[in-house]
DNA sequence: TCGCTAACGGGACTTTGGTGCCGTTAAGAT
DNA sequence: ATCTTAACGGCACCAAAGTCCCGTTAGCGA
């Protein structure tokens, strides 16, 4: 008896799931998500149309699994040393993957389907609390260095560090370049320092 | 001869269009982006559903209109003297929004529509500009009262207010609280008064 | 190597979102 | 009050997305 979970991942299996993510990712950079039809990505994968349907079904299931699939590459988090230098490496990161057109589109369409199919909505919370702590460890040091006020949540640092870069990709025509990055990065810090990401109020003089 | 632009404004054609808009909103809150039907809409509406095709022809064009038609009833803003009075109700006003089932759904959806439609871009871009433009001079005047360095950009600091709740609810299933709120508006207050939104870079002592 | 069966693939079938046609209604000008 | 025509509404039509059925392929265990 196979166990019961997944059945028979191997070979053929895995092969399809890889041509199928692919095509997907293709034809969201290409037709985006509006666009995005199943017929034609199984066209694309080479994959018999009737194989998509049964295994995803919709286009939030397919989009919730190539998310998975990206959140399992993980970057390793930059090291300097130095709090500036972790928050603007960050940002920069953030930044040159919203502005790639493919990783960029890839990430407004699993955004977009995250709020309609709650499968892509958990794949996508998984993979930014994920993203998230792999990063908070630059604030905690930062922290025990002395450099950040202690009780400062690191976790709440590091989403400031990319909030308003997805605010202003989301709400402007503005494109995202490094002086934006470097501005979000130097705010969060300065809000940090202030002692604004304490769970206590900051009335502590 | 009527005038070119629009040729027959009035009586019925307005009903229609309002009672389309409503329905709209209806059948986002109900079913959500990826349900919106123009059939349905229009019999939500009571109108014949060519008429939708006709005017809107497609869920972007018509979340467009939705977006323009609330873009025009706006809120005032708050004008409490004081720079941390001020971003904390614009803080507030937002966390409400988006926390209201209606008009949160509404935001999401409108959003979503942007990424894919340019006619919803152009919508959601003038309605950001046109909120953004509304609060900045809360902190023009902060400045002027030596609240805050000079050079400082107001559009950044109010921006920077809401993209911290816009991320949170995009990123994660935690709700739009009332601290969180605040949070975000103090965070953005302390950078500003760091002097991190000044074009120029923050070296100057 | 062989057998079992999970998973795939093709094609027919059904459902549904979207378009075109044309008669009807009512806004706005005279 | 009357006329013109912009805009609406119903219905038939079309195309394409999604489902079903069943025969075929190939992973995996013995």
């Amino acid at each position: 008896m196979t166990s019961s979970g997944m059945q028979r991942p191997g070979g053929r299996t895995a092969r399809v799931r890889t041509a199928v993510l692919k095509a997907a990712e293709d034809a969201l950079v290409e037709v985006g998500f509006a666009g995005l039809d199943l017929g034609d990505i199984a066209r694309r994968a080479e994959v018999g149309r009737t194989t998509v349907y049964r295994r995803w079904g919709s286009v939030g299931a397919l989009l919730a699994d190539v998310l998975t699939d990206m959140a399992e590459q993980s970057l390793p988090r930059a090291r300097t040393g130095s709090l500036h230098e972790d928050l603007r490496a960050n940002a920069r990161l953030v930044q040159r993957t919203l502005a790639d057109p493919r990783q960029g589109a890839l990430f407004r369409a699993v955004l977009l389907a995250a709020t309609c199919d709650p499968a892509a909505a958990e794949a996508l919370h998984r993979f930014y609390r994920t993203r998230v702590d792999e990063w908070a460890p630059c604030v905690t040091e930062a922290v025990e260095r002395g450099e950040l006020p202690p009780g400062t949540d690191p976790a709440e640092v590091v989403r400031a560090v990319s909030a308003p870069l997805y605010y202003r990709m989301l709400t402007t025509p503005d494109p995202l370049d490094e002086p934006t990055a470097d501005r979000a990065a130097a705010a969060a810090e300065s809000a940090a320092r202030a002692g604004a990401f304490r769970p206590a109020g900051p009335e502590v003089i």
